[in-house]
DNA sequence: CACTGTAGCGCTTATGTTTC
DNA sequence: GAAACATAAGCGCTACAGTG
């Protein structure tokens, strides 16, 4: 056996790779994340070759630097995590990571907040990187749900500067899409036809696409239920925007803040004119479903239904769905191959429901 | 301060469609 | 027919906001 084998005993889903760099990725907000590169490695079951750092302190934290030896393993079985570095392992001149000063992408300066963990690029509108990422956010499933149009189309019409806001994607013409490299007539015309579709929109889906910081999914719908429509919000103040369930001072000024930019209003209005459009949501009625009140956590994979169809049944009978599992948490419904939160959920003695219970559940109240 | 939940980043394989 | 690309599906980790 190698001599690593004999002086660190590491578990049979845990192998040792090379890191070969540290790069730093910029995303919709700006925020820098360090991404270790490796050698690819076979761990349980797949073949592992970058692997998240989440942060610069986490970094440090580990001590991960270019050329170390790490120990990779799977999380959960599923998140590829370096676990530690291997010291005897490490090269005399191995220097410590150091975050960068400057964008990588666009040379704008990096912004660390005291007290905050995130480094961000401060060149907002102006980095490529934040704009494609905020196109590929808009364009992605859960908003505006724009079949074909991803990473390297969206890539490619950056760079030619053809969309520098999602407004634009409006105004692609088939010609200009047929140019694209990897892109043929037939695709073009799709793309087309999937952009003319999303014009057609929720307002949920609308305010989760625009990208406001701290504002996902949930929020989204919680903001859009409260106001029932853009104007109501976009008028609103901070102090208003708080009465919103789960919406509290930081994500209020995020919000207050976004609708105060010149650029967020004229994209806005680009939206509108360019045609797409939104109905505006009845005021949030009192739930009054077979299971209001009650909070519930999918897990595993069911086999009648997705896990979003699962969710909306829920939902529409008033129970609550979450991500994560508490000791609030009414009942877990477990499908196949549940992981951590079926553990999590027996650990806190929360009631566990196969997909058979879950069934039974959803039919008992007729519907 | 403890707890809960969300956001946002990231990972993989499998699969289907279109381009080249 | 191979390569490229997008999508679908699922979940982990960390940070941090919100709440009481």
């Amino acid at each position: 056996a190698p001599r690593w084998a004999i002086a660190h005993k590491f578990a049979p889903d845990e192998a040792l790779t090379v890191v070969r760099d540290i790069e730093f990725q910029v995303g919709r907000t700006g925020a820098l994340t360090p991404v270790a590169r490796l050698a690819p490695v076979f761990v349980s079951g797949v073949t592992v070759s970058n692997v998240t750092l989440h942060n610069i302190d986490e970094v440090h934290r580990k001590d991960v630097r270019v050329g170390d030896t790490v120990v990779v393993r799977r999380a959960g079985d599923v998140i590829p995590e370096v676990v530690s570095v291997v010291p005897d392992r490490r090269r005399e001149d191995a220097r410590p990571v150091q975050l960068p000063e400057r964008c990588p992408v666009c040379g704008s300066r990096v912004l660390r907040v005291e007290g905050e963990a995130v480094a961000r690029c401060t060149g907002g509108f102006t980095c490529s990187a934040q704009r494609q990422e905020a196109l590929r956010h808009f364009a992605s499933r859960r908003a505006l749900d724009i079949e074909g149009l991803g990473e390297r189309m969206i890539e490619q019409l950056v760079e030619r500067d053809q969309v520098k806001s999602p407004a634009d994607l409006y105004a692609l013409t088939l010609p200009q899409l047929a140019q694209l490299e990897r892109m043929g007539e037939k695709s073009a015309a799709n793309l087309l036809a999937a952009i003319e579709k999303s014009k057609q929109t929720t307002l949920p889906r609308l305010l989760y696409g625009l990208g406001i910081r701290d504002v996902g999914e949930a929020t989204a719908l919680a903001l859009a239920r409260h106001f029932g429509s853009l104007e109501r919000l976009m008028s609103a103040d901070e102090r208003t925007i708080q009465q919103v369930p789960d919406v509290g001072p930081v994500v209020a000024a995020h919000i207050a803040a976004f609708f105060a930019s010149e650029e967020h209003l004229r994209v806005i209005k680009a939206l509108r004119d360019k045609g797409v459009t939104w109905p505006d949501l009845e005021p949030a009625p009192r739930s009054t479903g077979s299971l209001t009140g009650r909070t519930f956590v999918i897990t595993g994979t069911l086999s009648s239904m997705t896990r979003e169809q699962a969710q909306e049944a829920l939902t529409a009978r008033g129970a609550k769905v979450t991500a994560s599992v508490s000791k609030k948490t009414s009942y877990i419904v477990a499908g196949g191959e549940a992981g951590s939160k079926l553990a999590r959920a027996e650990e806190l003695g929360v009631p566990v429901l196969n997909e058979q219970q879950f069934l039974e559940l959803l039919g008992s109240d007729g519907g």
